[in-house]
DNA sequence: TTGATCGGAGATCATTATAGTCTCCGACCC
DNA sequence: GGGTCGGAGACTATAATGATCTCCGATCAA
C-alpha cells in the first residue's frame, strides 16, 4: 500500500541517472538519450519514453531532438524535489480521494466523515517530506530527514 | 498517487467511530455492530464487514458474536497507531516493490538500481509518521506532527 | 536535400488491483 | 431453537496500471 507506480520509479531512476551524468548541475554538453537509460536499468524503452516526455512537459528536464539528441536537467538537482517528480508523473498526490475534490464533488461519506481532517494533516506531512527532499539528496546518498511527533507515545509494533 | 485504499479509509472511519463511542478507552459495555457503522457513513455493509473482520483478526478490535454482538476496541485508542490500522488492511506498507523482497526475488532493475536506498529512507520516514500517530490523535482533532529536513533548501513549487 | 536518428503523441491491449456482491456457515443470547 | 450477529470464502465488475504499437515531426550530418 501507499506504493508509488512503476512509472514514478522509472522517473526517479532516469532523473537520478541524468543528474549523475551532469554531476547534479546544469552542465551543457552531454545529453542522455532514452535508449541509454532504458538499457542501463532494464526499463521498457517505450514506457520510459513516455515518462521522460512527461518529465519534460513538466519542466524537470529539457529535450533535444534529432541525432545526438536526448535529455538534460532543466535546473539544478538541488532545485528538483521528489514531490515535483512524482507529481509530474502521477498528478497531484493525495492519500485520500477527497484530497482534491472540486466544488460539487463529494464522496458519499463526506457528510459524516470523521477522518478527513486528520488524514489531510497526514497527507500534508508526507508532502512536506517529499518536497523537502531533492534529487541532489538522492545523488549524495544519505538524505537526512527526521520526524517528530508531539503526541505519540512509544507503541511497540 | 500514494493513495490509500477505500478499505483502509473505511477501517479508519470505523475505528474512529468505535473509539469515539468508547471515548478512546476500552470500556466494556456498548459494542458497535457493522450495520450501525455502515449506515452512519454510507459504507457498503458487506465490504465493511470484511474490513472489520480483518481488523479483528489483526487484534485492533474484539468481536462479539450473537444478538447484541458487535465490535469494540481491543486496546486503548492511544495504543493503536495509524500504521497498524493500515497494515491490518493492506499488508505491510512499502512505497516500492522492492521494499519487501524476500530472498531470491529481485526486480529487473535491482542490479543497477540507484534509488533503492534513498527510497527506503523515504519509506521509513513515512512509516514513522504513520506509526507515531494514534487513533487517539484522530479523535482529539489536531495531531501535532512536524517535519524537519536538514538538507533541503526552500524550493518554490 | 535526404535519410538516419532522435523525441512527441495518440491509440490500444493485457494484467492486475480494487471495490463491491453473493452465499453459506457457525456462534451467541433470549 | 429461532433470530441476530460475526466469519469466511467464492465470485464479479470496474478501474488503474504497465506495456506495446504506430505514425509523426524535428534535427543534424553526410
Amino acid at each position: 500500500m501507499l506504493k508509488i507506480s512503476k512509472k514514478a520509479d522509472y522517473a526517479l531512476m532516469a532523473l537520478q541517472h541524468i543528474a549523475s551524468v551532469q554531476f547534479g548541475d546544469v552542465t551543457p554538453g552531454r545529453v542522455v538519450n532514452t535508449k541509454e537509460i532504458a538499457e542501463e536499468y532494464n526499463i521498457p524503452l517505450e514506457l520510459l519514453a513516455k515518462v521522460l516526455q512527461a518529465l519534460a512537459k513538466n519542466g524537470m528536464i529539457d529535450s533535444h531532438n534529432g541525432p545526438k539528441g536526448g535529455y538534460m536537467l532543466a535546473r539544478s538537482a538541488r532545485q528538483i524535489t521528489i514531490a515535483q517528480i512524482l507529481e509530474s508523473i502521477e498528478g497531484p498526490l493525495g492519500i485520500t480521494d477527497c484530497s482534491h475534490e472540486k466544488d460539487g464533488e463529494f464522496c458519499m461519506q463526506r457528510e459524516h466523515c470523521n477522518i478527513r481532517t486528520p488524514l489531510l494533516k497526514v497527507q500534508d506531512s508526507i508532502y512536506q517530506l517529499l518536497n523537502n527532499m531533492t534529487l541532489q539528496d538522492m545523488l549524495g546518498g544519505t538524505p537526512l530527514i527526521t520526524i517528530q511527533s508531539s503526541t505519540a507515545q512509544g507503541v511497540e509494533q
